[in-house]
DNA sequence: CCAAATCGTGGGTGTGCACCTACTAAATTA
DNA sequence: TAATTTAGTAGGTGCACACCCACGATTTGG
């Protein structure tokens, strides 16, 4: 648990450092209601990949996601087992198995959203709906210049 | 590795998802730059929070940084063995043990900054100054408010 | 002055994460 | 058709992190 009573002004003064700790608290936060629900981040974004990109062999989500395939066989296969994505040989090669969401999966990605917004509102409350905007859109830039 | 290709639209689309991830970059290359000293998160943490505040005990330590007292134990071990920190008995209660920086500590903290600061130059090369403060202003109203 | 609480510390546990290897099935190349 | 390459997957490794317990030394409360 993070129960931080007072940070050191020297660590507070860097940027990276609160990057770094608010993104943990984030991240812990929206964990602890994934693992309600027996599921982890990568669950959640394998399906939004699917979702927003649709079907997909397992090589091309592990590039998409930057996860390695034998994780990602590995999560499929649980979300399978929920009924949230289903696999299908590719009859063009029959070496890939395209994976895709199933209604049920998306009903259920959308409750994962609606978690991780709940999230977000609680802990973005300190800034005003104008502020987050900012706050979202220069992490946007951070983040999406940040490969490599 | 971080190779992030493609991100789908629903997660980009949530604040806290960018916090988390931006976070874990951050933090990763961070990480990296202090393992190439040997040292983690940690050991910058207990210095800064030693030159900021002034010596203490490894519990007030502990309770601070909201860390194990044992954990915080063995960081200072390691910083000691350095000649980073040193360890004296408080003579007014003599099960204590008062930890404080060095000299040495003092500019071993200020080459950590400074790495920390360099890997921050590189993140947040895509904003402006004006907006790296606007980021940091936000976060860090974020961040102070998230205890619990 | 004895019992209970407190401090530092050594050692160990469980978990999640990134990564790697080996193997099968299928396709591609020669 | 034989040899090579590629896809998916099972299984296992190493590591960092958070957490927990037990113990000796010391102080404090009754």
């Amino acid at each position: 648990m993070y129960t931080v009573t007072e940070i050191p002004p020297s660590l507070t003064a860097l940027t990276t450092y609160l990057l770094s700790r608010t993104g943990k608290i984030a991240r812990s936060r929206i964990g602890a209601r994934l693992a309600e629900r027996d599921l982890r981040m990568w669950h959640m974004a394998v399906l939004a990949a699917l979702a927003d990109a649709g079907p997909g062999s397992g090589r091309a989500l592990a590039a998409t996601l930057g996860v390695d395939p034998s994780d990602i066989a590995k999560i499929l296969d649980e979300l399978t087992v929920r009924g949230w994505t289903g696999r299908t040989r590719d009859p063009a090669d029959r070496r890939r198995l395209l994976a895709e969401i199933t209604p049920a999966g998306r009903l259920a990605l959308a409750a994962l959203t609606a978690d991780a917004e709940a999230v977000q509102d609680r802990l973005l409350a300190p800034l005003s709906p104008a502020e987050r905007a900012v706050l979202h859109g220069l992490l946007l830039r951070v983040f999406t210049a940040a490969d490599g």
